[in-house]
DNA sequence: GCGACAG
DNA sequence: ATCTTGTCGC
């Protein structure tokens, strides 16, 4: 799919917090998607263990029954070091150089990161989310900001996640006896819409089916590559 | 000053 | 993210 240049990359960590404050009110989380979603598109990335190199993936799986009808892995260089809350400038990159290449135009994307359950309201989701202009979500393992409650222990259950009183996302317990994971819309989803499609990708495991696709592709590909 | 911190 | 064996529970 063809990607239109959003802005340039930063070599700092100040540039990078400036950028988000500028591209965060870009961000558009009060609506459903726009049409049905057939398509969706799961992402991760792993670490190579000893040099500064990741290996990227991206899967596209058809929503009614979970099969994967494509799947890319690009390995590269990591260009921007892990700082919380600036998660985004380290993995966006290579997302794009996936994205760019993908036969297939995705309905809406799934990520292993925050959504605008984020410090500036700007987490990965969002920033891949306007860069494709494409519906994301964010699936986190695990918290970064906001309240909730603990939600009940069976597949499903939800309670809100909320940052100064501001409902963000929800805490889902994606299988029953796991630990929740952090939901929260990237772009061009709201958080009902965001919620729902992680319940309706759920299948036995802690994770949803287009993120643990892609975890299982990325960690592959760096074991292909000897490491 | 202290505690917290997606992957 | 990543290193790791066994082990508890359904």
């Amino acid at each position: 799919m063809h990607i239109n240049r959003l802005h340039d990359w930063p070599a700092s960590e100040a540039e990078a917090v400036a950028l988000q404050h500028a591209l965060r009110e870009r961000v558009d989380v009060s609506a459903p998607p726009p049409g049905p979603i057939s398509l969706i598109a799961g992402c991760d990335i792993a670490y190579h263990l000893t040099e500064p190199r990741l290996f990227a993936a991206v899967v596209i799986l058809k929503m009614n029954d979970l099969s994967v009808v494509e799947e890319l892995t690009v390995s590269r260089e990591v260009t921007f070091p892990y700082v919380p809350g600036l998660l985004s400038f380290r993995e966006v990159p290579a997302l794009l150089e996936l994205f760019s290449d993908l036969r297939h135009t995705p309905d809406a994307v799934m990520l292993d990161g925050q959504g605008i359950a984020h410090p500036r309201r700007f987490g990965l989701a969002c920033h891949l989310g306007l860069w494709l202009d494409l519906p994301c979500v964010g699936c986190a393992k695990s918290w970064l900001v906001g309240d909730y409650a603990e939600p009940g222990r069976t597949a499903g259950e939800a309670s809100p996640l909320s940052v100064d009183g501001a409902e963000v996302g929800a805490v889902v317990r994606s299988a029953t006896g796991v630990k929740p994971v952090f939901v929260s819309p990237g772009h061009r989803t709201d958080i009902a819409s965001a919620t729902q499609l992680v319940r309706a990708t759920l299948s036995g495991y802690r994770h949803p089916a287009p993120t643990r696709a892609a975890h299982i592709a990325a960690g592959r590909s760096r074991a292909a590559a000897g490491v």
